[in-house]
DNA sequence: CACCCTCGAGTTCA
DNA sequence: CTCGAGGGTG
């Protein structure tokens, strides 16, 4: 284990090992220190001796908060943290004992330590295992105390022995019941459950706060934990009113009785039917299973669809369904040993923010992005997050240095929440935007007087807007230049002093030729090492240097390569003395050295096949403001021509449909610019023909109808048969509209696997919803054929 | 004047 | 894929 030299107390000169740590580890490690740090307690308290120096005892607790705050789905409500000394935190609410401890649950990260778990309960019990799987609810532990079926009092679950008194905010809570139905309860009985907000209240909830200029609350537990510990005394009538809307907005699931002498019930599954007659909300999500097999697959299905349920879980908590084997297999002094969670990676992690750097997008906008310690969550590693803009940044509070808590929007968007303040030591600063375009130098200013974004306005020269534009050009929306991506455009537009760049905009990239490529190399820093190397030798790195030293950010690679084309006989390579003719920085004495890759000559004949792509790819390719691929699809099939296009007015540009003022404006202005008519013209001189071959000229009505005229239809998630390019081709090519957002006007939408807020939607909505083989009938046969039998 | 739609940007993965 | 911004359409 990775405690004996990290858990001895000196917290802060371990910050390399704990960022270093897996979450296992973290929780291997947590839990040692919380046994040492019961132990000492009880020493201290009960036995009045320290076991411990007082250093070391403060060590450990440092420890343990420095590991909750890095790992917070450790935090566990009775951790040693969150207690002084074995005693609940003094509050403004009154200490209850509970009738009978309230335990914690063992937690288990993995599947592999759940069946582990599993096959010692089922070893231990020694007979059939039925497990009940119910869903861990992120919200606060409860306990609600019943006497004669009287509701009089609920607390706070605190360290487990003695929680806090919050009875009357409580009893405003809707789905408890202030009288149990029905008759037969015990003179007094204790109920577990939890207290929550579901993530829908949650959000509404967030958004009343705001516009009431009162806190936003971080998640729904702490929404929670925050609306039910508050007090009423000495709030002005409008924030009790307040207080009281929140609770009333609050839910609660029962999950477990306290001490009951002889229960006339033999299963939790039993026990839960009861609680549901005696009136207690109970959740629908619980399943009884027969085998440990079958409570995984629970598990699995349950982490991928965490969506799916009405409020937050943070993971799943399978229990031995038979009460009497309960007592049988007992409880150690922390949890019993009949149940576990298992806890899902958390959405929610933190790290380290190491700097916040300023990146110029193909429109010129700098957007300040953060660049943290690479970490994991919800599935994947996470070191780059987008920031917005320079209020963005304000309005989270975070500085350079901060321990941030990150997550991901949607399970897929990174997103910086805010800095852990408690982390602070001072050494943190702030981000200040830069003045300047950190490419090209050029001051930066809002495009127009009050915006927010700043712009870098060389968008001929500045080689961070030409780098963009020509991947742009290359990209799947516009030419879909296969070999041509982000590290290709910007070993392309990078400078080679003293040479030009291959391509100082995007006006050369059907003039580009072999021998422009030679001088080109890029090299890739080792993420480890920091080093420079060559690509393509080994795995790509992340960050690219060009040779003047400006660091670019890259992804994947490259295309590029020197290469020998023979090797020479009689020489041998040693690495003390590299062949000079693999001498980066060496003289370069023409072509004969070297040949391209296979990947960049592929590249080269993808540049020159793309010369006959459809003339409203160019268009998009052209970057006109306001002009994607619908507009651009629209004006070219109306006009036929790119030389029809620039011969138009103003009204009959806006005369084409879906093209309005604004779009005939952005054309027009367009063309006014000296540097994006020479793109058109060396392009055309290059061989872009810039016109449908055949059209017959402007005004020429869109393509005779086919099977889908005047439908709407949407594809979405991945459809058997189909690219998604390829199905939006189909859906037009059938004389159909192919939409790429689901509404009211939406004919079908033709659904593959992996499908997600689109086909939520489109069922919402009610629209008939198609699979592939129904997608490929409605193309054929039109929608009369997928009506018909659905 | 409401919607509804498209655009544009950022991000990661298989 | 998702969000905000801003355009177009009914």
């Amino acid at each position: 284990m990775a405690t004996s030299g990290t858990a001895d107390g000196r917290a802060d000169a371990s910050d390399e090992a704990t960022e270093s740590l897996t979450l296992e580890q973290a929780a291997d490690e947590a839990a040692l220190l919380t046994e040492r740090i019961l132990n000492a307690r009880d020493a201290y308290y009960e036995k009045d001796a320290a076991i411990y120096s007082d250093e070391e005892y403060d060590g450990y607790i440092h420890r343990l908060e420095q590991l909750e705050r890095l790992f917070p789905e450790l935090q566990s409500q009775d951790s040693p943290t969150q207690t002084v000394g074995g005693r609940a935190e003094t509050t403004l609410f009154a200490p209850v004992t509970h009738a009978e401890r309230m335990l914690s649950l063992d937690n288990v990260f993995s599947l592999d330590e759940f069946d582990a778990w599993a096959a010692k309960v089922q070893r231990d019990a020694g007979r059939h295992v039925d497990w009940l799987c119910e869903l861990k609810i992120d919200g606060l532990a409860i306990n609600l105390r019943y006497r004669d079926g009287v509701l009089v009092s609920a607390a706070t679950r605190g360290d487990g022995v003695v929680g806090e008194d919050v009875t009357e905010n409580i009893r405003r809570v809707p789905s408890i019941p202030q009288r149990l139905a029905g008759t037969g309860h015990p003179p007094l009985v204790e109920v577990r459950g939890e207290v929550y907000f579901e993530v829908a209240t949650f959000r509404e909830l967030n958004a009343m706060q705001a516009a009431e200029g009162e806190r936003v609350f971080a998640n729904p537990r702490n929404a929670a934990s925050g609306s039910l510990r508050q007090v009423g005394e000495n709030k002005s009538a409008a924030a009790l009113e307040r207080m009281h809307r929140r609770l009333k907005r609050l839910s609660m699931l029962v999950h477990g009785i306290g001490a009951w002498q002889d229960p006339p019930v033999a299963s939790q599954s039993e026990t839960y039917a009861l609680l549901k007659e005696w009136g207690l909300p109970t959740s629908t999500h619980y399943r009884v299973v027969d085998t440990a097999k079958k409570a995984a697959e629970y598990i699995a299905y349950y982490g991928e669809n965490r969506d799916s349920v009405e409020h937050e879980i943070d993971g799943v908590v399978v229990k031995v369904d038979e009460l009497a084997l309960h007592d049988e297999l007992g409880a150690t002094s922390r949890a019993p040993r009949w149940a576990i969670a298992y806890k899902y990676p958390p959405e929610q992690v933190n790290t380290k923010l190491l700097d916040i750097v300023v990146s110029i997008g193909r429109t010129g906008r700098a957007t300040p992005f953060a660049v943290m310690q690479k970490v994991r969550v919800a599935g994947s590693e996470v070191r780059q997050a987008t920031l917005h803009n320079q209020d963005v940044v304000k309005s989270k509070g975070v500085l350079i240095g901060d321990t941030v808590v990150l997550r991901k929007a949607g399970d897929v968007i990174p997103e910086v929440l805010g800095p852990v303040v408690e982390l602070r030591d001072g050494s943190e600063r702030e981000f200040v935007m830069p003045q300047t375009c950190p490419e090209c130098g050029t001051p930066l200013r809002p495009a127009k007087e009050g915006d927010i974004d700043l712009r870098c306005p060389n968008a001929r020269g500045c080689p961070a807007q030409v780098r963009g534009r020509l991947e742009h050009v290359a990209g799947r929306g516009a030419l879909d230049i296969e070999g041509l991506g982000e590290v290709a455009a910007a070993a392309l537009t990078q400078p080679m002093h003293p040479q030009q760049a291959p391509l100082p905009s995007e006006a050369g990239l059907f003039d580009l030729r072999a021998q422009d490529l030679f001088p080109i190399e890029v090299i890739v820093r080792d993420p480890e090492t920091g080093l420079p190397r060559q690509v393509g030798e080994e795995e790509p790195g992340r960050e690219l240097i060009t040779r003047d030293g400006v660091r670019l950010r890259v992804k994947t690679d490259t295309p590029f390569r020197r290469q020998r084309k023979a090797p020479l006989p009689g020489r041998e390579h040693t690495a003390s003395r590299p062949d000079p003719r693999f001498d980066p920085d060496g003289p370069f004495d023409g072509d004969d050295d070297f040949i391209l890759s296979s990947a960049a000559t592929e590249m080269l004949a993808n540049i020159e096949a793309a010369k006959s792509k459809d003339l409203w790819r160019f268009l998009v390719a052209l970057n006109v403001r306001h002009v994607g691929p619908v507009a651009a699809r629209a004006l070219a099939g109306w006009f036929g021509s790119l030389k029809a296009i620039r011969a138009a007015s103003r009204e009959e540009l806006a005369a084409v449909d879906g093209v309005g003022e604004i779009i005939a404006d952005a054309v027009l202005d367009w063309f006014e610019v000296d540097w994006h008519r020479e793109i058109v013209d060396r392009w055309a001189a290059a061989g872009v023909p810039f016109a449908i071959p055949g059209h017959p000229g402007p005004g020429a009505a869109a393509a005779a109808g086919g099977v889908l005229t005047g439908i709407t239809v949407v594809a979405t998630g991945s459809l058997e048969g189909f690219t998604r390019e390829g199905a939006q081709e189909a859906i037009m090519a059938a004389g159909g509209k192919a939409a790429s957002s689901v509404s009211k006007k939406t004919d079908f939408v033709a659904a593959g696997p992996g499908a997600g807020s689109k086909l939520t939607k489109a069922e919402e909505l009610g629209i008939p919803i198609l699979d592939a083989a129904g997608f490929k009938r409605l193309l054929a046969d039109g929608p009369d054929a997928v009506r018909e039998s659905p």
